[in-house]
DNA sequence: ATTACTGATTGAATTTTTCAATTATCTCAC
DNA sequence: GTGAGATAATTGAAAAATTCAATCAGTAAT
């Protein structure tokens, strides 16, 4: 067996790679607003639940990375001006993040990248294609013991 | 719309969570050697296409990564007796890699371990959903100019 | 033989992430 | 209500991976 035979089926690699690529084009998508895609991903999230609460934790969980992660991130987006730490009332440990009107727009930047990003997709190789493609990575993804 | 159906629709952000829950998986695999991915990729490929001569510049354009990049993993290889670089007979500036013993049967041990979980992942989802996902992914990572 | 180009390396710099330690607060059993 | 232990989050240092620009050596072509 040659290598690339290897590689096609092995769902490392593939993941890998396409990670690495997406990567990229992310940079470019994202780029003018000098965001990570991590920070894109909280500014998204903020938008999507308010006028709900989150929280720091809550974001660490959901994109499985850990807390001082998500702190840093958070510290550079309040630096920028884009959200904004608000003690909670109900714990005085934990914080509520909510967007500063400039955060808003960024996050409605970044969504409407991500969309564009997935209809060139669907695009390509085909809305149900992709649909289940996203689906089976999320079952590996979300049952990461096995 | 709240996030996590956003999440799940999204191609970037499925890619981005799979590959670091199964980055974390691979080190666990890996770790016993003290390979990174990329590392272990080379020993891969050197494995597979011997006797082939393999360059660096192939192995960066294989895996999409920087010239540098290679070098440094090379060098990291090379320092500990798993590999060697050998002076390309027919132009003076590239190299050949050749795996030694040693490297030989730690590339052994990076097969076995990513085919173990290749067959995990199959059982989890089944085998061809799983090729079909992979499929799917390798033609968006293929063209990354859309 | 001069010029331009290419393969690869180098080391510094950047970026992202983790990790351990710390602070502050909460909970609960007593 | 007090003290022990757990929890939310931050902090700053450290680690890891990658990029980048500069460089070296060799090739190719005119």
């Amino acid at each position: 067996m040659r290598i690339e035979a290897f590689l096609n089926q092995s769902p490392m690699f593939c993941i890998h790679l396409a990670a690495r690529r997406f990567e990229t084009l992310a940079s470019s998508l994202l780029g003018g607003d000098d965001l990570n895609f991590l920070q894109a991903l909280i500014l998204a999230t903020l938008f999507f639940e308010y006028p709900a609460a989150v929280k720091p934790s809550q974001l660490a969980d959901t994109f499985a990375t850990t807390r001082g992660n998500i702190s840093h991130c958070i510290s550079a987006l309040e630096a920028r001006g884009l959200l904004q730490r608000k003690v909670d009332p109900a714990d005085a440990r934990a914080y509520h993040l909510a967007l500063k009107p400039q955060g808003k727009k960024t996050a409605v930047r970044v969504i409407g990248a991500l969309d564009k990003l997935q209809r060139q997709f669907e695009d390509k190789v085909g809305k149900l294609h992709l649909q289940s493609a996203l689906r089976t990575l999320r079952s590996l993804a979300d049952a990461p013991e096995a």
